[in-house]
DNA sequence: TCCACTGTTCAAAAAAACTTGAACAATTCC
DNA sequence: GGAATTGTTCAAGTTTTTTTGAACAGTGGA
């Protein structure tokens, strides 16, 4: 019934595999990060041995590409490691399965960045508003950026919070 | 120089104004939401009274279409309200500005589906899984499984606090 | 009732994001 | 060194998301 490239893996997939990479693909688009990311994460966590890019490229159906920047990200992320490659060359990979790591590297690289620059565009905000004549005008602005700013600096602290509740 | 139609709004409006619209466009693009959503927050967010869906189509040379669709986003997210409307056939829109409520609002449209319907997915994943004949593999599914509940579980228990950390 | 005005809807166009695949680099083994 | 294998890069193609704009619905005033 299926054609052999037909979107759902039925031909590589067992039934859960296929419902677990669907979850982590649905998850992952809640994180802004794309399907690929999802689905190679997804095969890594709902396999009891590690795989290689190959095994994702096969499995998956995917390309060479998106499996190896996906597992580049992923590896960022700090989602993914390397494990021990014994009598192989390539590499295999298997998912890093702790919620704190996990929150730690998503933090790390997708959030504090914004979080940082927000902060140095907020300085550029401040000496513009200075430059309003009007009075009146000013102190709104000025009391607008305040408010701005006092919300990157509770997000800059709530961060690690965060990741220390989730870290069990 | 500018061409009348440029792609920033420099005829319309201030450099400030430009720059927090800027900021909120970066702000929004990180959760997941378009740029005429930033636009359109940002801008209220930095004027001192408040606009009509006219004003905003004409300040951030948007398309109607593009306004209203970002309104009513806005306004279910709560992030924007209604204000009141003295002899005037337009309604006027106003920002909300604390961030307690606008966490609340992008946790409750955005976060806690995706939760919900994680949740369900995963009675569904264990359903699944007491298929599986070799005890082995079954043991390692429900492992996993379990460890996806737990992560569920405690999103579920972190987003609650999450803003009431944020509730100032 | 009819006109003028405000705002919504949604199909089509445009833009943005993601994926592919072929060329290439790097490494290992003989 | 040379062949075979593993993995990376990136321009082009594809898919998804967003925006546009024209038709339409709703409302108030004359």
């Amino acid at each position: 019934m299926d054609s052999p490239a037909s979107k759902t893996q039925s031909e590589n997939l067992s039934s859960i595999q296929q419902q677990v990479v669907n979850f982590f693909v649905d998850g992952v688009r809640v994180l802004g990060l794309p399907r690929s990311i999802g689905e190679i994460y997804g095969l890594l966590f709902i396999s009891s041995e590690p795989l290689s890019l190959d095994d994702l490229v096969q499995k998956l159906e995917i390309s060479k590409g998106s499996a190896s920047q996906g597992l580049r990200t992923l590896k960022t992320l700090g989602a993914v490691r390397e494990a021990n490659n014994i009598n192989d060359r390539r590499t295999y990979y298997e998912p890093a399965t702790d919620l704190k790591r996990l929150v730690g590297g998503f933090i790390r690289e997708q959030i504090r960045p914004h979080i940082d620059s927000g902060k140095s565009k907020l300085q550029q905000l401040q000496e513009t508003a200075a430059l309003t004549t009007d009075p009146t005008e000013r102190a709104f602005l000025n009391e607008r950026i305040e408010r701005l700013e006092s919300w990157m600096k509770r997000g800059g602290q709530v961060l690690p919070m965060l990741q220390k509740i989730l870290g069990q």
